[in-house]
DNA sequence: CTTCCTTGGAAAGTGTCACTATCCAAGCAT
DNA sequence: ATGCTTGGATAGTGACACTTTCCAAGGAAG
């Protein structure tokens, strides 16, 4: 497959493809000679990838090869390869330190986790860039005066946790490490704004069931 | 509450808000002279919720504008409003009709609605904005190989609308129209960050608790 | 009063980012 | 040989969220 070919069944433009491959997401082909270079199914894939990545999730691109060169090291165990791709992900906001709301949210964070039991989580605590963006979050529904407390955020905790389960299970079924760790980017990625959809339907539904359609 | 004020217990620069001002994300303040304007609580509250909107939300300011002017306007009826400013916030890329996979996903969403039951969900159909990026994120997956049928969605599904129903329990909780509105809009854009921050938290200890940390 | 600082408003400039257009010389196909 | 495509380099584009610069009017301090 040369270079038009790859453009067209990925519906990518041959331009933006020569622009991936300057940036490094995407591997160069197999140089045939000076002008003719051939790619295959794989790079077809990893392009529809990237391009998920990118559009879908809207990491900027040099998140998006920082992510793809933890997901190709072959070198690194599945759990720290996984996590490696994850955190490299782009985050909310970082916490202000400044902020008495982020001492708040911290305050608040903590107690959640103890809570539910979740020991790792605050083991790793300030470590895990999805720890410091919660906090970063909660501080900013503080500041705007809803409350976003231990209490209020359980429920939703335990909901998410089901969730989660749930996604270890799914990835359990894929063979080789390599399809796993592209499968937990594709869940982040993908997978998270399906569930946001899902959040909005149900809320657009529940409250046609309580309020009618008016 | 002058200019600099406003700029000083916001954190916002005053070049910023002079920005969201022409822009008509934030009233003008009371002219007292050719040279001064005065703000109060109301225009704190409300650029902090435009700064969310925008910073951790990002929310393009077009569409802030537009959410803002449903938040705002009180002519409408509580479900319209609310449905008005949740509508105007961006989603996730339109479907290709194009595609056959989009044709796959349109079948898929159907199906999980009505394994579902939720029927207006199914009635309103492609006009809902959520049900069109819903259908376009199914056929992404669809596209990468991911199984992303309605068996695989209806469990998540059941858990969205069980935080669903929660977030509406939350929402009866205010008094005034305005200000349920208000919370919706900050509970789309600032808590379902919160939502997938838990998520991927939960994921991480999940994942340690099976695999350990290694 | 006058000098200096601040204010709000308008217009042009900046930095980032994801492309996109333009060139170019080297093949390959007719 | 001629007209196409190819890969590679370089510069340009458009969207977007600010920022900077400039200005004249107002108020405050000496």
């Amino acid at each position: 497959m040369r270079l038009a070919e790859l453009s067209a069944r990925s519906g990518v433009s041959t331009a933006t493809i020569k622009y991936y491959l300057r940036e490094g997401l995407l591997a160069p082909g197999r140089q045939l000679n000076a002008t003719t270079a051939e790619y295959d199914e794989g790079h077809l894939r990893r392009l529809r990838l990237v391009r998920a990545l990118i559009q879908v999730g809207r990491v900027p691109v040099a998140s998006a090869r920082e992510v793809l060169k933890h997901v190709d090291d072959e070198s690194l165990g599945r759990t720290i390869r996984l996590g490696a791709a994850l955190w490299a992900l782009p985050q909310a906001p970082e916490p202000d330190e400044e902020d008495p709301a982020t001492a708040a949210a911290t305050t608040e964070v903590d107690r959640l986790l103890r809570t539910l039991g979740w020991e790792t989580a605050r083991e790793i605590g300030a470590l895990s860039p999805v720890h410091r963006s919660l906090v970063a979050l909660v501080a900013t529904q503080i500041r705007l005066g809803y409350p976003c407390d231990a209490e209020t955020m359980a429920p939703y905790a335990e909901l998410m946790h089901q969730a989660a389960a749930r996604d270890l299970d799914r990835m359990e079924t894929y063979e080789s490490d390599t399809e796993m760790v592209e499968s937990a980017v594709s869940s982040a990625v993908l997978f998270e704004p399906v569930l946001r959809a899902l959040h909005r339907l149900a809320q657009e539904e529940e409250s046609a069931r309580r309020y009618g359609l008016e």
